[in-house]
RNA sequence: GCUGCUGUAGCUCAGUCGGUAGAGCGCGUCCUUGGUAAGGACGAGGUCAAGGGUUCAAGUCCCUUCAGCAGCUCCA
C-alpha cells in the first residue's frame, strides 16, 4: 500500500501495481482521459507507472501526487517528448537505415538528430507529418520498460542503433539499469517520462530541419535535425505558429530595408555595417542621449584609434586568447621569417667566436654566412637587398646583429582594435593618476572589429564591426560597491528610457572549484558580495550563475526582454583585475604608497549595432517620437500650399525637430498613407485655411486626425512628447507567447 | 568554420519539358490641384549572383566561387 496525498490535502491509498492514472479513473473518467503525466514527490513521472516503481519501499509517509493535464506547462515538456518519438518513428518508417541520436524538447517544441543516408528535405515534411498522424491516430501506448546494462547494450546492439550503445557507454556509464519506451515497432532508450499514448497528441508540426553534430562536437559524425513542435491544442499551435510569422514581420533586416536605416553589402564585407541616414539619426540619438547622461553621472568622453599595435593586445592578452576571432595583423612582413633566422644564426656564431680558441676559423664560417645571407635575404626583395647589404657592411657579428634587430623593431605590426579597453587602460597610465582623482571614467562610443565566424553573422545582431558604448572606470577596491551601484541606475534609466521595462540580470560567479581566475581570493569574495549585495538591494530580478564569470573578474549581464517575449542579452558590467595587472596600472594612495586600481567594464546598450537591431524588432519599426529618424511629414494639400508647408518645415527644423516636405504630386489620401506605412509619427496637413490661420492640421500615426491646431500649440505638443521620451505604443503582438516547456530530456 | 537550403528589375515574386525575360509595387514624364490610408495615361529599368562545363541552344542541367537564410559550433 501507498499513501498518496492530493492537492487538496485528501489522502487516498494505492496498490504498489496502481499508478497516477488509476487514481484519475477513480477521480473521474474526464480527468483520467485528460492526465498526460503526473508528479509524484515533485519528480514528473508517466502517469501509467505503478507507485511501487517510483515510491521506496517501506516508505510510510504520504506521497504527493500532481496530474498532470493541459493546464500544466509541465505536461507540455512531457507531450513534445512523446511527439519527438512519434516523429522518429515516423522517420524510421519512411526512411530505411535511420540511425537515431538524441530527440530532447526545446523551449518551443522538440527535435530529434537523425544519421540517414539521404538528407530530409522541406518537402518530405508532409509525408513524416502524414506518417505521424497516422501513428496518433493509432494511439498506441507508451510502455516502460528497464534493461540492467549489459542486457540494454546488446538489445540497442539488435536494433542496430550505433548511438545508443555508444551513449550507454559514455554518459550513462553511471546507470546500473536503462530506460526503455516501446511504442508499436518503435523502442527507443529513453529515461522518459511520456504521455499515456500518442493519441493525446492534439497538435504538432514539423517545423524545420538543419544540420548538427553527435554530441554537438564539431569534429563528430554530421547528423540532420528535425525540428518540430506540439501543443495541447491546434488553437496552441496556431498562436504560435502567427507568433513565428510575427517575428518574420518584424525582422530587423527586413525592416531595415524598407526603412532606409542600414545596409550590409559584400562588396564592403560580410558583417560591416553601412548605417544610412535613417539608422544613423536614430543612433546618433541615442548617443547624444547617453553622452549627455554620462557626462551628468562623471564621465569623461575619449576618442580613441581604430588600430592599435600589435603589442599592446599582446600585453592586454586579448591577441594570444582571441586570436582566431580577429582580422589578421597589418603589416605582416614575409621577410621577417628570414632576418629571425638569420638573427638567430648569428647570435650563435658570436657566441661560438667569444668562447672558440680558433678565432680565424669562425670567421671563416662567417664568410660563408654573408654569402648565404645575400642568397637568402638578400635575394629576397628589393628590400631585403638593402638589408643584406648593410649587414656585409658590418664587419662585427654585433654590428651585423644590431642592423637585423633595429630592422626587425622597425618591422610594427597593427591590428584594428578587438577591444577599447587597452587604449584607455594606456590613458590611465598617460600620467601619474592619486587616489584623490579616482574613480576616472573614461567613455567612447568605441567601433572595435571581430572576425566572427561567417555562419555566426546575422543582420546588425551579430557583425564584425560593432561600435560598444563602451566606458572603463578606474577606481579603488573600497569604490567598486558605489561605482557598481551606479552603473546599474544608469543602465536601468538607458533601458526604460526606450520604453524597455522588462529585464533581468543574471550574476556570474566564480566556480569556487576552479583555479582558472586571476585576482586574489580577498578581491574576489569582495567584488562578488559587493555585487550580490548591491544588486539585492536594487530590487532586480536577478540570478546568480556559478562558474559562468570571465577569468578576470565577476559580472552583471542585463537580459531585456522585448514586445514579442523573447530575451536579449544586452548591456554588461565586468569587473576586472587582470588588465590593471598586466598594463601595471596604479595609483598612489593615502599612504603614499602605490596600489593596483579595479576596472569595470560596462554598456549598458552593449553594441549599437545590436542596441538598434533589437529596438527596430520590439518597436516594429514605429519608433517612439524621441527616436524615430523622421519626427514630422508636412504634407500640403495641393501644390498651392507648398510654398507655406516650406515655411512650416523650416520652422519645425528651427525647433529642433527633423521634419519633411513630401511635395509630391498626389492626393493627400496618398501621401498620408504613404506616411503611415512610413511609420512617421505626425503628420502635418498644410491647406489654404491652415496656411491663412498660421496653423497645422495634425494626424497622430496612432490616433488619426486630431484636427488643426496654432503651430506654436503643435509645436509644444510635440516638444513636450520628445523631453518626455514618451513611448506611446509598442506594436503589439497578436499573439501572446506560448508557454515554453520544462527540462530537456537527452536520451 | 560545419550541415542543409536559396540567389531572376530598386523591392516582393512568377517563369511549364532546355528554345529570344514577365507581373505588382517603386521610379521617371505628362495630365490632374485634391481635405485625412492608393486619381489617370505613357515610359524607363535585366550580363537571370560570378566564373567554368554539357548542348545546335542554358534563367532552366552539372561543377566551382561568392553572398544570403536556418541550424550547429564559437562569442573578450
Amino acid at each position: 500500500m501507498v499513501r498518496v496525498e492530493l492537492p487538496d490535502g485528501a489522502i487516498v491509498e494505492a496498490e504498489e501495481t496502481e499508478s497516477p492514472l488509476d487514481i484519475a479513473g477513480r477521480l473521474g473518467a474526464r480527468l483520467k482521459a485528460a492526465v498526460l503525466a503526473a508528479q509524484i514527490d515533485g519528480t514528473t513521472v508517466d502517469a501509467v507507472r505503478p507507485f511501487g516503481e517510483v515510491v521506496a519501499a517501506g516508505t510510510d509517509r504520504p506521497v504527493k501526487l500532481r496530474l498532470l493535464t493541459d493546464r500544466d506547462t509541465e505536461a507540455l515538456g512531457v507531450l513534445r517528448h512523446s511527439a519527438a518519438h512519434v516523429m522518429a518513428r515516423a522517420v524510421m518508417r519512411l526512411f530505411p537505415d535511420v540511425q537515431l541520436a538524441f530527440g530532447p524538447t526545446t523551449a518551443s517544441g522538440f527535435y530529434y538528430d537523425f544519421d540517414l543516408p539521404r538528407p530530409i528535405r522541406e518537402e518530405d515534411f508532409a509525408a513524416i507529418e502524414a506518417e505521424m498522424k497516422r501513428i496518433v491516430d493509432d494511439a498506441e501506448p507508451f510502455e516502460r520498460f528497464n534493461l540492467p546494462r549489459e542486457e540494454a547494450l546488446s538489445f540497442c546492439e539488435g536494433l542496430k542503433q550505433g548511438f545508443k550503445v555508444e551513449h550507454i557507454g559514455g554518459g550513462l556509464k553511471e546507470h546500473p539499469t536503462l530506460g526503455f519506451y516501446r511504442q508499436g515497432e518503435f523502442v527507443d532508450l529513453c529515461r522518459g517520462p511520456h504521455i499515456p499514448d500518442a493519441g493525446r497528441i492534439k497538435a504538432f508540426k514539423v517545423v524545420s530541419v538543419a544540420g548538427a553534430h553527435w554530441k554537438g562536437d564539431q569534429g563528430g559524425r554530421p547528423l540532420q535535425r528535425l525540428y518540430g513542435t506540439a501543443f495541447f491544442s491546434k488553437k496552441d499551435l496556431d498562436a504560435y505558429l502567427e507568433q513565428i510569422e510575427e517575428a518574420k514581420r518584424r525582422d530587423h533586416r527586413v525592416l531595415g530595408k524598407r526603412m532606409g536605416l542600414f545596409h550590409i553589402d559584400p562588396d564592403v564585407g560580410q558583417g560591416l555595417v553601412l548605417w544610412l541616414p535613417k539608422g544613423a539619426m536614430i543612433r546618433g540619438t541615442l548617443e547624444e542621449f547617453l553622452k549627455k547622461e554620462l557626462i551628468r553621472r562623471g564621465y569623461e568622453p575619449v576618442y580613441s584609434p581604430h588600430i592599435a599595435k600589435l603589442s599592446l593586445y599582446e600585453t592586454s592578452g586579448h591577441f594570444p586568447h582571441y586570436r582566431e576571432s580577429q582580422f589578421p595583423p597589418m603589416g605582416d612582413n614575409a621577410l621577417e621569417e628570414p632576418v629571425k633566422r638569420h638573427f638567430a644564426y648569428l647570435e650563435v656564431l658570436k657566441n661560438w667566436y667569444s668562447a672558440s680558441e680558433d678565432k680565424d676559423g669562425v670567421l671563416a664560417s662567417a664568410k660563408n654566412y654573408d654569402e648565404a645571407m645575400q642568397k637568402d635575404i638578400g635575394a629576397f626583395s628589393a628590400e631585403g637587398s638593402k638589408l643584406a647589404e648593410k649587414v656585409s657592411a658590418e664587419p662585427s657579428f654585433e654590428g651585423k646583429l644590431f642592423v637585423l634587430r633595429l630592422w626587425l623593431s622597425e618591422q610594427d605590426k597593427y591590428l584594428l582594435k578587438p577591444m577599447n579597453c587597452p587604449h584607455h587602460a594606456m590613458m590611465y597610465k598617460s600620467r601619474p593618476r592619486s587616489y584623490k582623482q579616482l574613480p576616472l571614467r573614461l567613455a567612447e562610443f568605441g567601433t572595435v572589429y571581430r572576425h566572427e565566424q561567417s555562419g555566426e553573422l546575422n543582420g546588425m545582431l551579430r557583425v564584425r564591426g560593432l561600435t560598444q558604448d563602451d566606458a572603463h572606470l578606474f577606481c579603488t577596491p573600497e569604490q567598486v560597491e558605489q561605482e557598481f551601484r551606479d552603473t546599474l541606475e544608469l543602465t536601468r534609466f538607458v533601458l526604460e528610457s526606450v520604453g524597455l521595462h522588462d529585464y533581468r540580470v543574471q550574476l556570474s560567479v566564480r566556480d569556487p572549484g576552479s583555479d582558472k581566475y586571476v585576482g586574489s581570493e580577498e578581491n574576489w569574495a569582495t567584488a562578488e558580495a559587493a555585487l550580490r549585495k548591491v544588486l539585492t538591494e536594487s530590487g532586480l530580478n536577478f540570478v546568480t550563475a556559478e562558474g559562468e564569470a570571465a577569468f578576470y573578474g565577476p559580472k552583471a549581464d542585463f537580459m531585456v526582454r522585448d514586445a514579442l517575449g523573447r530575451e536579449w542579452q544586452l548591456g554588461t558590467v565586468q569587473l576586472d583585475y587582470n588588465l590593471p595587472e598586466r598594463f601595471g596600472l596604479e595609483y598612489i594612495g593615502a599612504d603614499n604608497t602605490p596600489h593596483r586600481p579595479v576596472m569595470i567594464h560596462r554598456a549598458p546598450f552593449g553594441s549599437m549595432e545590436r542596441f538598434v537591431g533589437m529596438l527596430i524588432e520590439h518597436f516594429a519599426g514605429a519608433f517612439p517620437l524621441w527616436l524615430a529618424p523622421e519626427q514630422i511629414r508636412v504634407l500640403p494639400l495641393s501644390e498651392k500650399t507648398n510654398e507655406d508647408a516650406d515655411r512650416i518645415t523650416a520652422k519645425l527644423r528651427d525647433a529642433g525637430f527633423r521634419a519633411v516636405c513630401d511635395k509630391q504630386d498626389a492626393k493627400l489620401q496618398a501621401k498620408i498613407r504613404e506616411a503611415q506605412l512610413d511609420l512617421i509619427p505626425y503628420m502635418f496637413v498644410v491647406g489654404p485655411k491652415e496656411a491663412a490661420a498660421g496653423a497645422v492640421a495634425v494626424r497622430d500615426r496612432i490616433e488619426g486626425d486630431l484636427g488643426a491646431m496654432p503651430l506654436e500649440a503643435a509645436i509644444e505638443k510635440l516638444r513636450a512628447e520628445v523631453d518626455a521620451r514618451t513611448v506611446r505604443q509598442v506594436a503589439k503582438p497578436s499573439t501572446v507567447a506560448v508557454a515554453s516547456a520544462g527540462e530537456a530530456n537527452e536520451y
